[in-house]
DNA sequence: AATTTAATTGCAAATAATTATCAATAGCAT
DNA sequence: ATGCTATTGATAATTATTTGCAATTAAATT
């Protein structure tokens, strides 16, 4: 059987989920980890790691795993789809609809279980150009 | 002006190509190091990684920046998809036709210059379930 | 409220994947 | 053959993240 194992709601957590839902623009683990510890330099950065990891499966903010560099971390839960800018980095929502039906689709044709998709795109922001 | 380097032709950078139009399986670079190494301890890692990178610039490997882990490389460079197995990590290709209006769309929409995208699917395989 | 328990923390060290450094080597054009 | 410079090997450094562990602390159980 599944163990299941209770989160419990520490100050350190709170702090966390806090700061990522007051950060509007996709900061990765170590971004956060620096606006904490100007405020909370008590916070370790292990902690600010592990709190994300957990914060992303309890389902209160949404892990984005980038395809270069460091993962990224978004107050907005609804799926939806991201753009990088390959010259400053930055990482912005998309307006594409979500696929909702792009797994099945695969799903029957070849066996898998599907259970997520990512798409990133990567280009230029208009700031960069 | 764009400084020019012309590529050489060594043995090392050829048994990188060579290795990676063998393997099927879209190995990364340690997995393509590791099998390099049993036949020719000569080459170091660094050259492999080095060499991965070079060939996929020049067009005759696909490189494939994975959502976790390991970046990997695949002999077949047509733009195409993938899905990776979140239990045994291998990836495989997905035969959904590569959408190529995909970003124009959204082209117009922002003011991004948009150069490219990846889907990446993520679930279980048929041999891990 | 006191006690038990297990999740969480901080710190440092470990890891994984990749890149940089740099002197030595070796393709390739002349 | 000669010279230029891309490339190599070995290792150190970097980046992003995870882990080990003793100490701490939130929450469940007396």
């Amino acid at each position: 059987m599944q163990e299941l194992k209770k989160n419990r709601n520490t100050l350190q957590r709170r702090i966390v989920l806090e700061t990522v839902q007051n950060m509007t623009n996709h900061p990765d683990a170590d971004t956060v980890y620096e606006k904490i510890s100007k405020e909370h330099p008590l916070v370790s950065k292990a902690t600010v790691y592990r709190n994300l990891k957990i914060l992303a499966k309890q389902g209160l903010i949404l892990h984005i795993p980038m395809l270069d560099g460091a993962d990224c971390f978004d107050f907005n839960c609804l799926p939806h789809y991201h753009i990088k800018c390959r010259k400053c980095g930055g990482v912005f929502d998309v307006d594409l609809p979500y696929q909702k039906d792009i797994c099945s689709k695969i799903n029957r044709k070849r066996g898998f279980i599907i259970e997520s998709h990512q798409i990133v795109f990567s280009g230029v922001c208009p700031d960069c150009q």
